[in-house]
DNA sequence: CAGTGAGCGAGCTTCCGCTTGACTT
């Protein structure tokens, strides 16, 4: 009997979908795109219109043969790849690669792997839409276009080989670099704030008692405006002048406010608070998720996938799913805790396709303590996230009271200050029982804070003023995750592509993380630039939302892709052509003067690709030093810098630090050291592990320098457990 | 696991988006 073949993208959904549609039917994985450009040519033939060259790449041809085979003795070949632009481009390559006869072909198209909408699906096939499959095609070929055209141009400008360019990393690359000059040009604002500890008139127990609270001087009275105090001798003035005022309680207000739980994970949000409550980084998150989604061994059941698909910008939620969530909830937690309506959530993500569920567990009943014993470390952490943030996103609001305090504290001079206290109480947690979303910027919570019972007219004793200086701070570096959220944000790049785009800017040397911040390199900053001045196009964040719109006028059938294609590169050739001729070739400045002749110091790559600084009078001048971060620390051995180095060695250049006076000197270490010496020995620490400092002499170790955390301005929302 | 590095100076990568294993030093 002639079976029925079914094609979907990844091998751990044919299982799956095997299962639902039972014997009579192939299942098998395309594992992607069959065909491509090829990689070593542009592979697009301009003159022809656009025409692109299409190739099935080495390790797709046996995948291509096996399906070439099963489609000849099928009676219908039914296309189950992704219900997006990526996916119905992937089933017409499919079948033009395989040369499947097209009258037997049949799409079929899902948003959820649930039987019911497997079963739906297959009831309702449709033909290909050769729209959408030019949508793909338009965009694949513009990418191509300037990927293969700029990155030549931008490495022979700077004469640096292997540099690249394309519109969704140097897109990245520079909101990095804007964010990176909005640091330079800041410039920190002093400000001070005035604290009164207050307590009720006739209230026992001193400052350390809880009856006792923390008020900020806010205005004059009668003033709209906020009291600034610029500097301390204002500070100080104010603070004399409330030496002996008489505080009492204005008005009190509590407003009832409710708190709504955060959206079930897509690619992004799960790569954001990955990081922040796990520090993992994208790449990592993805792998781990990865490996949830493929599947684990669970004693009894034998392998079981533990969550939906990660690679998604959807909130959308199976009905059943939602059910069994609700289920959970009343079990675990009560029935007050489960709200009367399903919540769904319908935040669009700017230019989001919504192929795929949210990434939630398979199975709410799975809980996070059910399966530690069958998942590693890493595997239960991020389970336990998903998990949780999906159970909680079905969870009651929480309430919560917010109490503001006005109090009038009139100085003797008879002056009247406002000052105000605020405060909150959680009357009902809610989804906070399970889950709360970690923070990216930590403004000082005082809203956290519990305040005691006052009413208007209460009388107050000051318990102690206290003046605080303070500084505006400059907008936060960005972190892989933070700027995958600005990637999304203006819909560029994809969820599969998000971990790749920051770690190809980091590979190229154009950005550097530096405890996960990321930061611009010298050479950053000039491709960067050069693509800002000359290709305004290309360069404007803006590019890929209007580019998207136009994909949609082509996927609707209302404008051609060539047509499209041929209005882009009009302008882009234009550039392309106006900068190989004009653009000057350009140095990298390191702003280091050669000691030998005067003349600046400019950045160079060797032919093993590690940097080094070259004298820009070369070749008269052949001064040459290689380029050496210093730790600040010195060698214990000859007093000389300890510098970080890459062993050239090895696939994987293993980074250490050695002594600047090598080879006089050849001390050297794999660890980073740290400037504090050993405090027992007064030998060399150095960094063991993220949090731990130990001595290189002497068995003494310590905990590292609070000096070297305060840094991180990510703080994170406790999460309350259950 | 331990040792790791000092002299480099224009050639053939490079794009984005969809998926997993395939490799050994």
């Amino acid at each position: 009997m002639t079976k029925e073949l079914v094609i979907v993208e990844s091998p751990t959904k044919a299982r799956t979908i095997g299962r639902i549609l039972g014997s009579g039917h192939t299942v098998i994985a395309s594992l992607g795109h069959v065909r491509d450009l090829p990689k070593t040519r542009i592979g697009v033939d301009i003159k022809n219109d656009f025409s692109p060259e299409y190739v099935i790449p080495q390790d797709k041809r046996a995948l291509v043969k096996e399906i070439k085979e099963l489609a000849q003795d099928a009676s219908t070949v039914y296309l189950a790849t992704d219900p997006d632009r990526e996916g119905e481009a992937i089933s017409w390559h499919l079948i033009e690669a395989a040369g499947v006869d097209p009258k037997i072909v049949q799409r079929v198209v899902f948003h959820e792997i649930t039987e019911s909408a497997v079963k739906e699906a297959f009831e309702h096939p449709r033909a290909l839409d050769m729209d959408l499959v030019d949508a793909q095609q338009a965009r694949r070929v513009l990418d191509r276009l300037v990927g293969y055209e700029l990155s030549p141009l931008v490495s022979k400008k700077l004469r640096w080989w292997g540099l690249s360019a394309g519109r969704v990393q140097s897109a990245a690359l520079r909101i990095v670099v804007d964010r990176e000059r909005e640091v330079e040009a800041f410039i920190p604002v002093e400000h001070w704030s005035i604290g009164a500890l207050l307590q009720k008139e006739g209230a026992t127990g001193g400052k350390k008692a809880n009856n006792s609270f923390t008020s900020h001087l806010h205005s004059k009275v009668g003033d709209k405006q906020a009291l600034n105090i610029p500097d301390e001798a204002s500070a100080k003035k104010l603070n004399d002048g409330l030496e002996g005022a008489t505080f009492a309680v204005e008005k009190v207000q509590v407003r009832g406010v409710k708190q709504r739980p955060s959206a079930p994970f897509i690619t992004s949000t799960l790569q954001q608070e990955a990081w922040r409550k796990l520090r993992y980084g994208a790449r990592k998150t993805m792998s781990v998720a990865q490996q949830l989604y493929e599947g684990v061994t669970l004693g009894d059941q034998g392998s079981v996938g533990l969550i939906t698909y990660m690679r998604t910008d959807s909130t959308n939620v199976a009905a059943s799913a939602v059910q069994e969530a609700r289920v959970h909830i009343k079990k675990a937690f009560g029935a007050d805790y489960v709200p009367a309506q399903t919540r769904t959530y319908s935040r669009k993500v700017k230019g989001a396709q919504e192929a795929h569920e949210a990434i939630r567990p398979s199975s709410a009943l799975r809980t996070p303590d059910r399966l530690r014993t069958f998942l590693n470390a890493e595997q239960h952490r991020l389970y336990d996230l998903i998990w949780k943030r999906f159970v909680a996103s079905q969870m009651a609001d929480a309430q919560v009271d917010r109490t503001t305090i006005d109090i009038h504290a009139t100085a003797k001079s008879k002056q009247a200050y406002l000052f105000r206290a605020t405060g909150s109480v959680l009357k009902f947690p809610g989804f906070r029982a399970l889950y709360l979303e970690g923070q990216d910027d930590s403004d000082e919570d005082e809203a956290a804070k519990l305040l005691p019972t006052v009413a208007a007219g209460d009388a107050l004793k000051n318990l102690g003023l206290e003046s605080k200086q303070h500084f505006t701070e400059p907008p936060p570096r960005y972190s892989e995750a933070s700027l995958v959220r600005s990637l999304e944000d203006k819909g560029i790049g994809r969820p599969s592509t998000y971990a790749a785009i920051v770690s190809t800017i980091q590979d190229r040397g154009y950005v550097q993380a530096d405890r996960g911040r990321l930061t611009p390199t010298l050479l950053g900053k000039v491709v960067s630039d050069m693509l800002s001045s000359h290709f305004k196009q290309i360069s404007d964040l803006n590019f890929t939302a209007k580019l998207e719109d136009e994909l949609d006028e082509v996927a609707q059938g209302d404008r051609s892709w060539r047509e499209m294609l041929s209005t882009f590169y009009g302008l882009f050739s234009t550039s392309i052509q106006e900068a190989t001729e004009n653009m000057p070739r350009q140095d990298i400045p390191t702003g280091e003067t050669c000691e030998l002749c005067g003349k600046p110091m400019n950045l160079k790559k060797n032919r093993w690709g590690s940097t080094f600084l070259s004298c820009s009078g070369f070749p008269e001048c052949r001064n040459a030093k290689s380029t050496q971060v210093k730790t600040g620390v010195s060698c214990p051995d000859c007093g000389g810098d300890l510098m970080e180095r890459k062993a050239k060695k090895g696939k994987r250049r293993s980074t250490f630090y050695g002594c600047s006076n090598y080879p006089t000197c050849n001390f050297a270490v794999n660890q980073k050291p740290v400037p504090e010496p050993c405090p027992e020995c007064s030998g060399l620490m150095v960094q063991r592990g993220r949090i731990t400092a130990k001595c290189t002499k002497c068995a003494y170790s310590e905990p590292l320098g609070s000096s070297e955390q305060s840094q991180g301005e990510e703080q994170e929302a406790e999460a309350v457990e259950a």
